[in-house]
DNA sequence: TTGAAAGCGGTACCAC
DNA sequence: GTGGTACCGCTTTCAA
């Protein structure tokens, strides 16, 4: 009489297709998996119409326990709404999605050892590859190696002991970007940027500057937020000879920048040009459009989960090209330039 | 004499560990997840210590296999670059962590089978839970009933059959900016949004102006992107009689409108004010600084996060206030205004 | 081509 | 307070 003593709502499992069916559970994870036994097609036929009536779908973790693999990747990042990173993140996300792996996203907040313990989360969570946007210490890559688990350093800007890197060229960038506005007629060229002696952008202003025999600009250090760069816009404001031109070591930092001087009443590009760094989205919707060099992210993207998934052991460090976008910002009309 | 054949470098097991401590497996289990049976202190230093001597970490796939909870949680966003949806993706991995999940990030590209099949693959990872921040229709919905897992809505604007759901309220933020604008003595204020019946924000718009006795002004559609608000400002700028303010349903719409009206020539607030929504960062550096109506993110996240974990079923539609933040674009000096 | 069965590593019940 | 052990659901070898 009673109507709620119904099959409880267990979800099916292998074995229910296989009853179903009237085959083996072997025969049902051969045809799921397509192997590695062939199976007839007409018995393929049952246990597909089987897994369909029942709606049965793997269990992820008996695979997972059985294999070792999780097909999931995890990412490490400071900050994933930050514009890069977060543009970051997502082409991972899809190169990881092509592959057939989830994306396991994790932000930290600060201190290295705050990133070691991203590390250990992931590593208990059995990513089968990580992917770590962090400046590496000895703790990080310690946590790393502990894991056992296969790691790709991402936004490195040199190699690394034992661990395969990738990175923009900064460097390179820079001096693009800086020659270009020397070709501008620039001969006062400000830096804005994190400073410090691992600055390959900050290096490659100097050299490009070098190299054109002009004296370094004023130097104003930020951190890589909008509120850095606006700070130091407003510092390089106070100059004794203000510089005519200004690069930035991220667009964020540019947009900051830019609002200083539109505070100071300074006209952009004439009165002081700005290019930034990352070619992130907003950078083409500032007022005036942001000259930029852009980060090849896509690419990055591609070659860090390549790196992951491929069992090759080449480690050591790739280095991504940049390009240099240019917009108003710089001086140049509406578009086309040459170096 | 052959020095290689020394332990393979298997992960420790909890079997490795009792034998180590010499204790049986279920003390090792006792110990590390403090229950369900109490341990002798003694017994418990020993345990401890195996691990650490071994390296020990649990398996997660085998406790997922037993008990069925992965602690993780999946979820799904149209583009997880976009401003607005990283800055909530990244609020709710703040409050996810905080309850010990990880999270998941999924990205559709656009139809409705995608976010279907989005879910699919979260399913197949076995998730906790899911929060899905897209327009939900049949497909989607189906989907999500499909797999049998808890999941709250996000972004939505009103209460959807059967799933909890959270959302902004569209409505009063809009009400009030163009409120806002009026009290600035607007009296012909445009919109820029989507369009479309389910349209909130643009419902709010010409409430408020229907209660000040006002006309609504022209409105140009425009996708939530900074293109889409270029190419609407532009068309609003072909009116024959321009708005003299504008509201759009998104930072970025604002912006795109920003450039538009640089470009027209037109200042900003005195030619046309123009007012924002969503409160994303890029808006506090835009030029004019924008004022626009913040969203909650940091709330809504713990909310979702706090719906998952928490066993209640009280299933419903929770609307969350939002706030104006009042800049420049909207004609406002620097800061105070009253309403 | 199909089936039986041995694990994968924990959990937690039941007995002691 | 501690130990033995039956699962959880799947993969894959081995035998038929």
């Amino acid at each position: 009489m009673a109507t709620d003593d119904a099959t409880p709502p267990r979800r099916a499992t292998r074995a229910d297709v296989a009853r179903y069916a009237g085959v083996s559970p072997a025969v049902v994870s051969y045809t799921v998996n397509a192997g590695p036994r062939a199976v007839a097609p007409a018995t393929r036929a049952r246990v597909q119409e089987a897994i369909r009536a029942l709606g049965y779908r793997p269990n992820a973790a008996a695979r997972t326990l059985k294999v070792g693999l999780t097909k999931m990747f995890g990412i490490i990042v400071p900050d994933s709404s930050n514009p890069f990173f977060a543009l970051l993140a997502h082409a991972i996300e899809d190169a990881a999605a092509t592959k057939g792996y989830a994306l396991i996203v994790v932000n930290f907040d600060g201190p290295p050892e705050a990133v070691a313990n991203s590390i250990r989360s992931l590593a208990l969570r059995q990513v089968d590859g990580m992917l770590v946007a962090a400046e590496v210490s000895m703790p990080i890559l310690g946590a790393i190696a502990e894991t056992g688990i296969r790691t790709v350093l991402l936004n490195q800007t040199v190699a690394v002991q034992g661990i395969p890197a990738i990175g923009p060229d900064l460097y390179g960038g820079a001096q693009e970007a800086v020659r270009h506005l020397i070709w501008h007629g620039h001969t006062r060229i400000g830096y804005v940027g994190e400073l410090g002696p691992g600055d390959q952008r900050q290096r490659g202003w100097r050299d490009a500057l070098a190299a054109a025999n002009l004296e370094p600009g004023p130097v104003a250090a930020a951190r890589y937020t909008r509120e850095g760069g606006y700070a130091a816009g407003q510092r390089l404001m106070r100059e004794p000879i203000r510089p005519t031109a200004v690069f930035a070591s991220s667009d964020m930092q540019a947009v900051g920048v830019l609002r200083a001087l539109h505070e100071a009443g300074v006209g952009v590009p004439e009165g002081i040009a700005v290019i930034g760094y990352d070619g992130s989205p907003e950078s083409e919707y500032s007022w005036p459009a942001l000259t930029t060099v852009q980060q090849p992210v896509v690419d990055m993207a591609r070659e860090a989960v390549e790196r992951l998934v491929a069992p090759v052991e080449s480690s050591s460090f790739t280095l991504h090209g940049t390009t240099l976008i240019v917009r108003q910002s710089c001086g140049c009309p509406m578009g086309s330039a040459d170096d």
